[in-house]
DNA sequence: ATGCAATAGTTGTATATACAACTATTGCCA
DNA sequence: TGGCAATAGTTGTATATACAACTATTGCAT
C-alpha cells in the first residue's frame, strides 16, 4: 500500500533555508561587510548537504550583490555603503495601461528625413548618412503628457517611415526590427522649446522633464529619442516612461 | 617530464558557448518571440554536454530575461517587446570620483527636529511622531551642485541628528545604521524655491531636476531625502546620483 | 464522445565525485 | 633573512545520477 504525502505549507528548499541563514547574519549585523561567510566545504558540514546545494545558496546572494566571492580566497559579505538603486524605464503604453485603465492615445506629427551634419553627430554616424525623424504626441484621456522626438539611423532601420505607428509605438516597432539591445540615457530639467509648449499646452515659463535615450544593437546606434515631458503634468514614480 | 599547458586565448567554459548560440539564433530571429527552445536533454546531446551544463546556460539567460522557464512545458523565447531599461542611482561622492577626479565637498546648512504634520504625512508616520531634518549642500570643485532636504524617522536613527556629516554624506550613516532597505523613487522637473535658488545660486525661473526618494528597513520607512540640481548645470548621465 | 488514468516529457532539487584554477600560507634551502 | 617551492584551502567547471513536481498527451473504459 503506498501513501502519497502532500505538502500543504510551502516547501523550502535547502538551498533557500542556507540563504535566510546567511541574510540574517548580515541582517542582524552579526557578519559585518567584509565578514568572511563560511566555505562551501563549512556550510556543507553545517547543513548537511552536498557541495554543489551549499554553493548555489552562495552563488545566488553574489549575483544579489549581497555577497562577494574571490576564487582561491573565500566568500566575503558585499559593501553596502555605495548601493545603488534602480530606477525602471518603461514603455509608455504599459506604464498607462498599469496606472488604471486609462486611453493611451498618440498622435503622430511629423515624419522627415534629414541629412543634418548637427544630427547625425548626436547619433554618432558620418555628416552624409541618412536620418529618419519622426514626432509623435502621446496623450493620456485626451490629455497630451508627452512629446517624443525620434531620430532613427536610416542604414540599420530602412523601413521605419513607412510606418504610421497608429497600432504600435516607434519605441515597440523598433525593439521587434532591433531587439536586445542596450540604452543610455541622460535626464535634464529644461524649459520647453516653442514647438514643445503648443504641443503640450503648456507656457514657455514651466519646467519640463527631459530624456534623452539612446538606443543600440550590435550593428550601431540605432535611434536617439528625446522624451518632454511637463514636470507639473506628469509625475513620474519609481519608473520613467518611454 | 611533465608538461604544462597554458591557455594564451581565453577559456570560454561550455556553457557559456551553449549561451552564445542561443543567443545568436534569437538576435539573428531564427528563434522569435515564444519560441520552444530546446530542452535540457535536447542540449545535452546537441552539444555533448551534461544535463547539468545545459541547464546552467538556460538558467543563466533566465534570469537575464532572455528566456522563460516553465516547468513541466518547457523552456521558451522571453517576449522582448516591454523591455526596460534601469537607470542606476547611485552615491554621489562615487559618481563625482569616477568622473575624473574633481573634489566633492559638502556643508551641513540645517538640523532641526520637527513634528509637524505634514512632514509626518511624508513619511506615513503618525502626527506626534519625532522627525529630524538636515539640508546638505554638495559641492562640486567649489561650485554647488545639489540641494539635499532629508527628513529622517527618529524612531529608528534615534542619533542622527549627532552626526556632522563631515566625513560621512547622510546617505552613508543611514546605509549604515539601516542596511538592506528598499527605495522608491519620484522625479520631478520644478522651479526652485527661494531657499533653493540661494544655496544653487541660479534664478527662480530655472528649472530643476528633484528627486524625492523614500528608503525603507523592515522596521518602516527610514527617510524621506528630496535632492534638488538646478538643470544646466548638472547634466545626469546614465545614472542619478544620491 | 466523455471522463479519467497512465504515461512520457520537462523543469526543479539534491547528491557524490573529479579535476582545474587561483590564493595564501607554510616550510625548506641557500 | 630572503627567496622559492610545496601544500592546503577555496572557488570554478563539468559529469553522472536520482528522484520530485508539474504539464500535456495518449489511450482506455464507460
Amino acid at each position: 500500500m503506498s501513501v502519497t504525502t502532500v505538502n500543504i505549507n510551502e516547501k523550502t528548499a535547502k538551498y533557500t533555508v542556507i540563504k535566510q541563514h546567511i541574510c540574517h547574519k548580515i541582517e542582524s549585523g552579526q557578519w559585518p561587510q567584509h565578514y568572511k561567510v563560511p566555505s562551501e566545504n563549512e556550510l556543507t558540514q553545517q547543513f548537511d548537504v552536498s557541495r554543489m546545494t551549499a554553493r548555489r545558496a552562495l552563488q545566488e546572494l553574489t549575483e544579489q550583490g549581497i555577497l562577494v566571492r574571490a576564487q582561491g580566497s573565500g566568500t566575503f559579505v558585499a559593501t553596502f555603503k555605495s548601493q545603488s538603486s534602480l530606477l525602471e524605464i518603461r514603455n509608455i503604453s504599459d506604464e498607462i495601461h498599469e496606472r488604471g485603465h486609462k486611453h493611451h492615445a498618440k498622435q503622430l506629427m511629423l515624419k522627415s528625413i534629414t541629412v543634418s551634419e548637427e544630427v547625425a553627430i548626436l547619433l554618432n554616424l558620418k555628416a552624409n548618412e541618412q536620418v529618419f525623424f519622426s514626432q509623435v504626441l502621446h496623450f493620456e484621456n485626451d490629455q497630451p503628457i508627452q512629446l517624443e522626438q525620434r531620430y532613427v539611423n536610416a542604414a540599420l532601420v530602412p523601413e521605419y517611415l513607412l510606418q504610421d505607428f497608429t497600432d504600435i509605438t516607434p519605441h515597440e516597432y523598433l525593439s521587434d526590427v532591433a531587439p536586445l539591445t542596450e540604452a543610455t540615457h541622460e535626464i535634464e530639467a529644461v524649459l520647453a522649446n516653442d514647438d514643445a509648449c503648443q504641443f503640450l499646452t503648456i507656457s514657455n515659463t514651466e519646467p519640463c522633464l527631459q530624456v534623452k535615450r539612446r538606443t543600440w544593437s550590435t550593428k550601431g546606434i540605432v535611434s536617439l529619442a528625446i522624451l518632454t515631458a511637463a514636470g507639473s503634468k506628469y509625475r513620474l514614480g519609481n519608473h520613467l516612461v518611454f
